[in-house]
Formats: C-alpha cells, structure tokens, sequence
DNA sequence: GGCCATTTGTTACACGCTGTTACAAAATGT
DNA sequence: ACATTTTGTAACAGCGTGTAACAAATGGCC
C-alpha cells in the first residue's frame, strides 16, 4: 500500500506544491495548515511520515514536533527556513528524524522520504499508531501487544483481527466520531465500497461480544448520519 | 556502555580531528582508512555506526556502504565533498542514513550521530550482533549459538533448521506483525511463490512443538490478512 | 552411485472470518 | 400518521488459514 503523508505548512502555496509533487511519485498525501489541523488530522487517519515546517505562526514547528514524539514514533522530517548549525541541531535534537534547509529541491524530498521510510518499516512498534500499550475503560482491559481483550471479570474474550482492530481504533479515540469511511481507513486501509456496510457489521458483532460479558453496549455510540464514537473514559494500564 | 564508533577516511588528518572530537564527547572511537581496515575492524568489533568519507582512493564510500547493507543493519552517515544535490540523493538511495557535506560543524556531526544512533536504538538488534544470543520469553529459551530450545519444565525441545529460523526471526521482533514473504525472506532468503503456503507449514509445526510443552500456544498469533505476530515478552537471558 | 531417514514444500479439503445482500427496526422530516 | 432515510440484524457466499496426507528435496551412510 502507498506510503500517507501529511505536510504541514502555513503557507497554502508550498503546502500545495508539495502535496502535488508526493502524489505524483506515488504518496497518498494530506495537508494541514496548523497544529490544530495537525491533530485533528492524526486522530483520523494513520499516518507514515509527516513533513513539517519549522516556522508557522502559533505553534512552532518544534514545539509540535516536540509533543508529537511524547505519544508516538511516526517519523517527522522538518523544513527549516535558514541553513544555519544550530538551527539544524536543535531540529535533530527534538526529534526529527531528518531535516531539510528550505529552499530545496523536491527530488531530494522525495529521496529523504524514501530513506526515512525504509528505515521506519523495521521499527518494533506499528508504523503509525503508537506504541502498543493496555488501554483499559469500564473495567476492560485492551492489551495491544498480546491482542487481547479481558473483560470487567477477567473473563478472555476472543476478539477476531478485524474486531480487535476496529475497537483498538476507537478506544485509542475516545470521544471523536469517526466516521466509516475513517474506521474502514484505520483498521484495515481498504477503500470504502458504494455501499459499504462492513463496518456496521463489525460493530454489531463487537458490540455483541461485549454486551455478552457485560451490560455496557452502549460504549459504542452510534451518531446517526456521521459514524460511531467511543463513549467510556480511557486510561493507560499496565499489564 | 558508549556507543562504539568506526571513522573510515583516507585523509589522516580529518580522521584525527573527527575521532578526537567524537571522544571529547564521550564515545568510543576506531579508525580505518579504507575499506580493507574497515572490514578487519568489523571483524574485530562491534560498532554502533560508521562514518564513511564518500570518495576515497580505491573502493568508493558509496560501494562499500552498498556492501555493507547487504550484510548488516549498523547505521552509516556518509561524508560528501560535495554539496550538490544529485550527490545527496545518490548517497541515500545506497541505504545511508544520513550524510553531511563537507566542510562540516564538528557539532553537527556529533549532533547527528545521536539523531542516529537514538533511532537505531530501537531497531531489532544489528544482524551481526544476534549471532550467539539467548532469548527468554514465556519461561522457554531458545539458545542462538547452539541452536536449542528448551522448554519451560527444562525439556530440550529439537527443532529442524527451518523451525528454528522461524522461531528465531519472530522472536527478535516481540510486537511486529511479519508477512509471510517477509518471514520467508529472514528465515531462507528464497523468493516467494505464487501459492506459497511453506511458511504456515512451518508456523503449524512450530505451534505444534511449542504447545505439546506448554499450553501457550497462542504465542504465536495469526493476524488474517497480514502475517504472523510474536506476543511474548522476549529478554535476552543468560544460559 | 543407490538407499534410507529426515526435513521441507505442495496439494486438497475443512473451518472460521469477513463482506454482501436483503430485510426489519429505528430515526427523521413533512 | 406516513414516507424516507439510516442503522441493526440475519443469512449466505467468498476467501484466507489450519491441518493432514503426500511428494520432493536433502543429507548421511554404505
């Protein structure tokens, strides 16, 4: 599957040369003006790699950068406007896995990618959500890593690949509608059909599962004409 | 302990400079002039990364960084004389991962390194350094030197090549979900074919062994559509 | 080389997961 | 209340995976 990205520049000029310019060399690419949109945009699909300028008006280019590597390892290359030392420094100091001094050359953007990219695909963790950790909400227990769902009375209860997927999807976005075409794209990257009801279906039999080991089904809201929402409250846990 | 770390340049003088610098700040530091001391010093040593001047008199920096990729994962910054673009392209797409333009800021050097070395850091360990290791997980061990497992009540479990390669490759990547052609392509090195079903013969055998000495057979986990996924917590144990 | 034992890959089939279709139930607007 | 749209649910079909039986490859051993 071709690789998404997310630019992020104030300057709807650039962010639409490159946008173009990725798409052209096989990136599936989306654009985002500000960290507002940053955020909300990461919370909707999954990203690969996300290209960031250094200097917006509002939140800075570090700062996001800075506060994107406290929750998730999605690989950050940043335009930096000057060419100066220690301007580059303090961007590989915040995270970043690479730099580039603007202006520069589209070609080598795309080889940046590329090299970052390889060397993200042999990371332990999934390439774009964050690392895999327990979430726990009403007494359930999500273990990313071992894939398994424990419910309020210990009771393991076997979630198939896509019912695991799609929960994992929502729990990790409590309190966001998610649309269907945004769980189909979370979960398993296919494009959505004309009349797609796969999601509805794995719903249905996820909110089965869990009503079968408690009487919490509506953990799922369903908001009518937009898609579905995780309710319950969400915490990290430990194993 | 330090990161180790090889600096290959056939100017005497630069290779002076640089392995000063990166001493002052606390790393270890060999040097080789060429590709004939960087070999031996491979064979000797265990490196962190390598910084590798791009033209040199004999082998080029490029080819021996391609050599190198073939048959290890240590991390590489490359030095290029020039600054121009095609050059830098060129020196990524050889598998760099990263480079810097001489002249060069000693400090960004160093600066890059840690950007480097801090990514490498959660890499699954270098091929070179997986050779004589003992994974622990779930109470089994699985010995990488004499290439034994043994089970949880002490039970020394026999495995033929292929399971063992198979155990071993998922077991270095606790939490990745690994296709098939990709298990394939650690275990044997062999091409895929059309039909291939060799590598869910081996898992089958491999759970088939795992579970009649214990009752987890679940450490392997199938993810339908995607490969195969090692749940266990792995440590590397003593024998 | 030929013969055996062992390992490894192929084929065939059963089973379970997943998406589609069809229809019922619920929500919304008039 | 009615018509329309949207969502829930059941039944079914397609397909990926587990498993067994078999064939091919491999590696001693004489």
């Amino acid at each position: 599957m071709e690789p998404h990205i997310l630019v992020v520049d104030d300057d709807r000029e650039i962010r639409e040369l490159v946008a173009r310019h990725l798409k052209k060399h096989g990136f599936k690419v989306d654009v985002a003006s500000g960290g507002a949109e940053m955020k909300d945009a990461l919370l909707r699909s999954r990203f690969d790699l996300i290209v960031l300028d250094r200097i917006m008006p509002g939140e800075d280019g570090l700062t996001l950068c800075r506060n994107l590597r406290a929750t998730s390892n999605i690989p950050v290359i940043l335009l930096t406007l000057l060419g100066s030392d220690t301007d580059r420094i303090v961007g590989l100091e915040v995270g970043a896995d690479d730099y580039l001094p603007k202006p520069f050359n589209p070609e080598e953007l795309v080889a940046r990618i590329r090299a970052v990219l390889r060397r993200a695909q042999s990371l332990p963790a999934n390439k774009t959500a964050n690392i895999d950790r327990v979430l726990s909400f009403a007494d359930w227990k999500l273990d990313g890593q071992a894939r398994r769902l424990t419910s309020p009375n210990g009771v393991v209860v076997t979630l198939t690949d896509g019912e695991f997927e799609l929960l994992r999807a929502l729990a990790e976005r409590p309190g966001v509608i998610l649309s269907r075409d945004e769980l189909l794209d979370l979960t398993s990257g296919r494009e959505p059909g004309l009349f797609d009801r796969s999601v509805d279906m794995q719903i249905m039999r996820l909110r089965r599962k869990l009503s079968a080991h408690s009487d919490a089904s509506d953990i799922i809201k369903t908001i009518r004409q937009q898609g579905y929402m995780f309710t319950a409250d969400v915490e990290e846990a430990e194993h």
